[in-house]
DNA sequence: CCAAAGTCTAAACAAATGTTATCGTTTGGT
DNA sequence: ACCAAACGATAACATTTGTTTAGACTTTGG
């Protein structure tokens, strides 16, 4: 149940069994139903998920009441509002399953042992903190260098799978346009 | 002259004026004039910057040749092609003082010294790529959520002072428009 | 198995944003 | 102090992208 997760840990940090099982009894593990959502706006942020099977996608809602997908998540991956998480303010973020779906919970609590009693705790988090900065750096670069055909051809080729777990306006959505954009884009390809 | 980057670690983590000390006999003191290139694109970075004096732009320069004007960072400011830092990989970001500037040169070597020997070396590490994650979030957050008008009027509202230090059509690519339609959209408020 | 909801495409039109060019003004170098 | 270059505003026009609506097709749930 827990063995992509320890997977996931043992690539980043040297640790030990015993180590690994103590952060795992503080975790919990848990299932969503797709459209399930597994956190919502305005309550701070108290767990991050580690994603065992199943996809999600990660939603900003604009003052207008607009949903903007501006992630999706899928096995072995850490997935929160990981900024709100550390900055224990109350979540932005929706995160929704998009298929039926199964995850690690760790808790804060989980997560601040790990930093004081794990030998390499902080590497830990340094090191997923550093991923995620890279990822967020790329989306950014990404957005601001390409055009929304750019960024489509870009998807296409980094996922070429994705279109066909998730439908089409999530998609422009993630790429910052509308469906009948994307579907303009796509015909005249 | 290593003031300010001595309160900047102090702020983040616990240590001692050893550790400090031989911290700083890794780095150096670099001065740049304006319109100095800190770090061009192509060379794997070695270096990230910690401004003491000065402020900077981060450029990326897309396919076509156009330069987008990604951030601005100004004193007590870590800075570099972080990502490409981490990866080992040919830097994409182009770093240009705006001012005289004056900064820290923490090299690969003195980074890594740091997590292998400070007792803080890995929260440290952890500490800048999480500030650096929320930052680069918020970008993300922004740009999908936000006008370039409201976008605008945000920058405004948390840099008050910008306008004075940089020209405006770097203002504009920071926003992701055009100068004219920045002009454009200053008139119409 | 059917009805309802969701999905994709398409067309016509509207709005936002980009492009180019011009003109004063400011700035920087000598 | 002078000149060339950079800068910011503006207008006219072009292009991109969004909005609305409609229709065909698929999926889902009872």
């Amino acid at each position: 149940m827990f063995d992509s997760f320890k997977n996931a840990i043992l690539s980043l940090i040297q640790t030990d069994q015993q180590e690994l099982d103590q952060l795992i009894s503080l975790c919990s593990f848990q299932k969503f139903r797709k459209n399930d959502f597994l956190s919502q706006p305005g309550k701070v942020p108290q767990e991050v998920f580690f994603i065992s099977k199943g996809l999600l996608r990660v939603v900003v809602t604009d003052s207008k009441g607009v949903e903007h997908t501006i992630h999706f998540a899928s096995e072995n991956q850490f997935v929160a509002d990981y900024s709100n998480f550390l900055l224990q303010q109350p979540a932005m973020y929706t995160l929704q399953a998009l298929e039926p779906l199964e995850a690690v919970v760790m808790t804060r609590q989980a997560i601040d042992w790990g930093y004081q009693f794990m030998k390499e705790g902080d590497k830990f988090g340094r090191k997923v903190a550093e991923f995620y900065f890279v990822y967020q750096d790329n989306r950014v670069k990404n957005y601001y260098s390409r055009t929304p055909k750019e960024r489509y051809e870009l998807m296409e080729s980094i996922f070429p799978q994705i279109h066909n777990r998730v439908p089409q306006h999530m998609i422009a959505s993630y790429l910052g346009i509308t469906p009948v954009h994307l579907s303009r884009l796509k015909k005249e390809r």
